[in-house]
DNA sequence: TGCAATATGTTGCGACGCCATATATGGACA
DNA sequence: TGTCCATATATGGCGTCGCAACATATTGCA
């Protein structure tokens, strides 16, 4: 969902993703190169990524990913899912510390 | 987290606990028995609940769980991670569909 | 008698995260 | 020139854990 959410507005590579993600949760939240990559080959695999490299002098070759009509409808699902399973969480935990 | 919310004001017996799980988040969240007595039997040996067999006549053996005093120190700890981890999942995403 | 709800338990499979390690480039600094 | 850090992608092996499927036993209701 993460990863989807961070390539829905424009591609970005490996890299850049996990980055992202650490500095915006604050550290919070980590994916591990281990993790990461081979995340990445399942999200191609399924369909809801598209990934193509791009080479450009002064770097080394970067392979970008952009978000699949598929992988746009998969990241509404997942973000709906995702809320439902908070609210629902906050339910248990809340009604216990009232 | 769950488990040790909902044993943390009095003791309760695991199909207590799935039944609660699954009624409080409104479907939401869900531990199919092979997932929550094997969880169950983690947790007394990770010393966080502590269980006791319950007989009673007109009902079958219950085995009913107690928080433990580390079990309550794990339990604030996993509260407030829980939370960091949601404000970072949302930072995350939130970005995106500004 | 039969069926649903209650209540606990196990085997085996598959998904997936992380440790450790590997390769390669560019820039900063001594 | 050499060293180190950040950038960037990649893989083998291990361990955790959720779930499908199956198993056992009791109570209550039709």
């Amino acid at each position: 969902m993460l990863i989807l959410s961070l390539i829905e507005a424009r591609p970005r590579h490996g890299y850049e993703i996990s980055k992202l993600i650490e500095q915006r949760s604050g550290g919070a939240v980590r994916f591990h190169v281990a993790s990461l990559y081979p995340l990445l080959y399942r999200l191609e695999r399924r369909g809801w990524i598209q990934g193509r490299w791009v080479e450009k002098s002064g770097q080394r070759r970067r392979r970008y990913y952009r978000l699949t009509r598929d992988g746009r409808r998969v990241l509404a699902v997942q973000l709906r899912g995702w809320r439902e399973f908070v609210a629902g969480i906050n339910r248990i935990t809340e009604v216990e510390n009232a």
